[in-house]
DNA sequence: GCTGAAACACATGATGC
DNA sequence: GCATCATGTGTTTCAGC
């Protein structure tokens, strides 16, 4: 769990951040080592839970996807993360997904076509968990947009 | 540019966004198309722009950054998006900050090391614009993480 | 914990439907 | 626009250091 990594996992970690489809040869090159290394060391960290995920950034603008929202969510009584996660992981108008403190249970981030697609979005995340209510803060102008990693 | 999708092309993406390591035989698999139909749809989609990238979820613990929070900021009168920008884009906590409807002005998703450096960065964010107040809802733990646009 | 080699699986272009 | 096939590459296991 509390894995330490050395400069080398942390290149590598780089060079998936930048591409997660780049073989393991062409990285082991970037940093030096064979390929069979390469995934032997990530396979470590995949074990240790250090890289959660491989992904793709969909670039929604190029489709129209200009309605975005973070909606709170309040829950019937307690339920585990684990339960949110299959409920909305399916739903790829959910771009993250948490749970947190305060009066809500979950915040979400949400991206749609438009506010009818974002309204239908909702209706799928509320009749896909034990949901009481959403309340729903949309966003009228992106200022800053870091790649997290 | 104006690129359309169809409902296969949306599967695609969402296996992919599950996973972008899996193998075009394996999408194949999960969408009834052939390897090198699916390699066609994804090339098609990585040329046009829809797919920006493949990248890779790294769980933060790992790098000591275990503080996370959406923070509803509440300004004096009507601050202009570029200002905000101006005032935050040098803050490297701000992983991604927007102006919104309802009673706030903006929303900002902030990534700290920990409690106090959360605070830190808060008054950071307060103090570089003409800040009302901020409302703080802090991430207990990540459901889904989805690197988007 | 690495390298090198070998068996196996995948990617990808050409071809035909 | 798809499937099939062939081949070059990548992956992954195993032995050895």
């Amino acid at each position: 769990m509390a894995e330490r990594l050395d400069e080398t996992d942390e290149q590598i970690l780089a060079e998936l951040a930048d591409n997660a489809r780049a073989t393991f040869a062409e990285i082991g090159q970037r940093v030096n080592l064979s390929a069979p290394a390469v995934k032997r060391r990530v396979d470590r960290m995949l074990d240790s839970g250090v890289i959660r995920t491989f992904t793709t950034v969909v670039d929604r603008t190029a489709l129209g996807w200009t309605t975005e929202a973070y909606v709170q969510v309040f829950c019937h009584g307690t339920i585990a993360p684990d339960q949110l996660r299959a409920a909305w992981q399916d739903i790829p108008e959910v771009v993250s997904a948490a749970t947190v403190t305060g009066t809500a249970d979950a915040m979400l981030h949400v991206l749609a076509r438009d506010m009818r697609h974002l309204e239908e979005a909702l209706e799928r995340i509320r009749s896909s968990a034990d949901i009481e209510r959403s309340e729903s803060i949309v966003v009228l102008s992106n200022i800053i947009e870091r790649a997290l990693s």
